[in-house]
DNA sequence: TTGTAGGCGTTATCAC
DNA sequence: GTGATAACGCCTACAA
């Protein structure tokens, strides 16, 4: 149905061999049988078979972006950054949303070896000794977002800084009595930058001489609904925190509905800090940790596409600033005077 | 690099056709030689070029996806059902992100012509005549969701219906001054949902007697900072309405910080209905007519499968569900008794 | 400048 | 059962 490469030889009366040199604009070729041979690519509105170029070229101008979760608005800005950049340099997009270890492992393996893409980009995946062996082994350009391996290049949010930054801002508004609100997948797909913050905080939180009591830390799943209950439960504590840490905006949500519900004000009686600075962080007026999601995306898919071009496959971990943005959901700590420790 | 069907073949003692069939699993293979080249396979951790296959069968098992602003929330759960069905099915999923007029032709040219994809799957997006024109010439499985076009199968939301629903409720809360916000992209993909939504309310308006005064329909781009825009001059106006109906979830975000900023109180000042029920829209209280958004999109890539498995293309338009959620954003008309036309 | 021939890695149609 | 052989549609030496 669809016309070849032959059909446009036969009709401009040249070899196939010709058209291909049209198509690949090869210089050596004359502008009178070029100008027959797009007519004719004209006439048939005829494009070439991308399968069969990428089978003999050998490049297929494709690479692949697999994630947990896909769907987490965190995770959606980064794939609108990688998004932007490979269309701009005419790269086709292939997506693999992973929710289980099996769906992860099926991915990585089909990927590694399929030998369909170029280039691979894991978003908040870590891969294993072993996967990094068979993409090596497949040649693929790989880059890592939000996530590391230590022969892979990856772009991460600075995660410790942030945890932080967090703590330090609470210390600085009065605040002694700090819980730290942490998400912890079901599925570990990676090291989550969530622990990283968390350890931020806790070492900021000692060099500013803030006790960590054990029930001041809630870790459980991801999402607001989980981070509202453990919220819920901080708050009932015969000695609630005045300030409560987030590793991320979805959680931070969950813990303002659980302020919502036991009565706090927000921020006169409870502080509560975010990460992320997702677009809702400006609805909710919340404080927060703001990581340039979006830019990640585009920096991972810059490099990824800067290897495709040629350059070196160096295992450089880019670290992407962070800043914390102030609104309206910490204050002053409630009670006016310094607290005794 | 990577090993072909020849060097399995070399070394299991076979012709590569044998291998093939072994691959294939064509029941009429030796369970001996079956054996061996299993062996073989084993050893050199060898899987068949996909490239190779494809170019050889002329099916790609890849479908491809495109959508203007994928990034929008109600996208991406259309997105996530997509892909829950595809993998399922082990087809790979190919996304094009368009924001331009520009990008979106590009991204139809390219697909119905490269012929790298056995199925398209279009959301939000009406394609010309023209384009479904190649479209089957191409011998593409189609399908729309969120759009729509006489000769493809699709899968659209009651919106009609929707916009009906939503101002019976105002009426029924006994809400007489109602006002419209809906959304005009900057770039027309597709004769947006929007204003279908908008057609129902203004039928039921009819229906039920209430006057639409012109200063009572905003329309603008999409997103929460414009409606937040439109809805202020609304409530600026010499005799505001007591009720305002959106046609998303994000417009109606907007209007809840247009209420807070003019110090409206809901919803006893002023009621607000949404359109999507997203995620956040438990948070908000919002009430909204909810359609089935990730359903929408495991259906549409249902029928798409089943196309490509050899069902009829009829062009068949499905019509989703939809309900109203009634939560806290809507409450009587202020004032108590009712009002004078 | 242009044509020819071989190759990219499979699958499929024949014979044997 | 299994092995040649010819597609699939393009690219790229190598020749001419």
């Amino acid at each position: 149905m669809a016309s070849t490469i032959h059909d446009v030889a036969r009709l401009a009366g040249v070899s196939a061999g010709t058209v291909s040199r049209v198509l690949n604009d090869s210089p050596r070729v004359d502008p009178r049988t070029r100008a027959r041979v797009l007519q004719v690519i004209e006439d048939l509105d005829f494009r070439p078979s991308s399968l069969a170029r990428r089978l003999s070229t050998g490049k297929t101008r494709t690479v692949a972006v697999v994630s947990p979760y896909f769907t987490r608005p965190s995770v959606v800005e980064r794939l609108r950054g990688i998004a932007a950049i490979l269309s701009s340099v005419d790269y086709e997009l292939l997506v693999f949303n992973v929710e289980t270890a099996q769906q992860r492992d099926h991915a990585l393996d089909l990927l590694s070896r399929g030998s369909h893409i170029d280039g691979l980009l894991l978003v908040g995946l870590d891969p294993s000794d072993a996967e990094v062996a068979r993409i090596e082994r497949a040649a693929l350009a790989c880059v890592l977002i939000d996530a590391s391996h230590p022969r892979l290049a990856a772009i991460v949010g600075d995660d410790v800084s942030g945890g932080k930054l967090a703590v330090r801002h609470l210390h600085e508004l009065g605040h002694r009595r700090i819980a730290f609100v942490a998400e912890m997948p079901r599925e570990a797909f990676s090291k989550p930058a969530s622990s990283l913050r968390l350890r931020g905080a806790r070492l900021e939180s000692r060099a500013a001489g803030i006790a960590q009591p054990a029930e001041y830390l809630a870790v459980g799943e991801q999402g607001r609904g989980r981070a509202r209950e453990m919220v819920s439960a901080l708050l009932a504590l015969p000695v609630p925190p005045t300030g409560i840490i987030c590793t991320s905006d979805m959680q931070a949500m969950g813990a303002l509905e659980a302020a919502r519900d036991a009565g706090r004000a927000i921020p006169d009686e409870l502080s509560i800090v975010g990460y992320d600075d997702l677009d809702i962080a400006t609805y909710l007026g919340l404080t927060t940790i703001r990581q340039p999601l979006f830019e990640s995306g585009m920096e991972g898919a810059r490099i990824l596409v800067s290897q495709l071009n040629g350059a070196p496959r160096r295992a450089r971990r880019r670290r992407l600033k962070i800043e914390l943005v102030r609104r309206t959901s910490t204050g002053p700590r409630p009670g006016g005077d310094p607290e005794p420790a």
